[in-house]
DNA sequence: TTAAGTGCAAATCATTTGCATGGAT
DNA sequence: ATCCATGCAAATGATTTGCACTTAA
């Protein structure tokens, strides 16, 4: 695994620094999907003097290599997370803020379309859908503004 | 269409400005998915006094009411278009940056999954696709770095 | 040795916000 | 008459960049 990471990185070009290896771990150790914010609060444990720019760049070259995805919810600051198989995606719920991690399954429709019809190589990892959660359905239906939205996001 | 807007805006508590309307109507008059930058100066020719603030602001109620789409291809500034019938998608290629719509049907699956499974109500408008397109793959075999890529991001 | 990588501080830049004024209802 | 909305300028905040110094190879 730690020679593996190596090669990788050495295949492209790049070279293997305690920066970038640490900022491998601290996503290693959790299930979570962190900023780099919270991966720099994490990594700093172990090498201090560690730099948000290093990290910035580790993801970078992490992110290129597909060991790590990252994970554009819309709300500011980019998530990134171990890019594990199997695959999984994530719901965001608009109104509540909730990510729900779901399995790959319900993309293998979409990715056969894709490939055959548009010869298009989706990153059915790094995903994540938009929509509104079960209990904050329940909750909308009083709410006008949500209700036209209900509506209108009804497949075409 | 004129009264319909008036409507909507009422029905959900808000006052139709002259600045919504000529918002609204810049996205009319194309099909090209416009920054707020290009709205702004687009919008200008008829309103020269048109501020910033004021298009982000317009953009923000016409997106809760599900008149214009966001779509974050993720390289900084959003894009918006009208949300017009049938819903179309947005594959983004990560090499060239080309955007290519496609017509709502591949998602017609993903769509029953999540509301069955899950039920989660997707946007599966605003929605746009990472992944490389046909053209760049081909460009793309004798790259060590995005062989691994491609690699990589076949469905798990 | 030497090119790639880092730490630091400053810059960038889309988007947001505070506030006084203006306009839709 | 109300109070929502705008214009302006300044703030915000994640990410990027320039540069001198380190370090992996």
């Amino acid at each position: 695994m730690q020679s593996s990471l190596l090669d990788d990185l050495r295949l492209a070009g790049y070279r293997l620094t305690p920066q970038r290896e640490v900022v491998l771990a601290v996503l290693s150790e959790t299930h979570e999907h962190l900023t780099a914010r919270e991966i720099l609060r994490r990594a700093r444990r172990r090498l201090p003097r560690l730099n948000k720019s290093a990290v910035y760049r580790a993801l970078d070259v992490l992110t290129h290599l597909s060991l790590v995805n990252p994970i554009d919810v819309g709300q500011g600051e980019i998530q990134y997370e171990l890019n594990t198989q199997p695959h999984h995606h994530h719901l965001v719920c608009q109104q509540c803020g909730k990510i729900t991690d779901i399995d790959g399954h319900a993309f293998n429709t979409l990715d056969k379309i894709l490939r055959t019809e548009y010869g298009f190589a989706p990153f059915l990892f790094h995903f994540a859908i938009f929509g509104i959660c079960r209990e904050c359905q329940r909750k909308m239906k009083k709410d006008t503004r949500v209700a036209l939205l209900l509506t209108r996001c009804a497949p075409a």
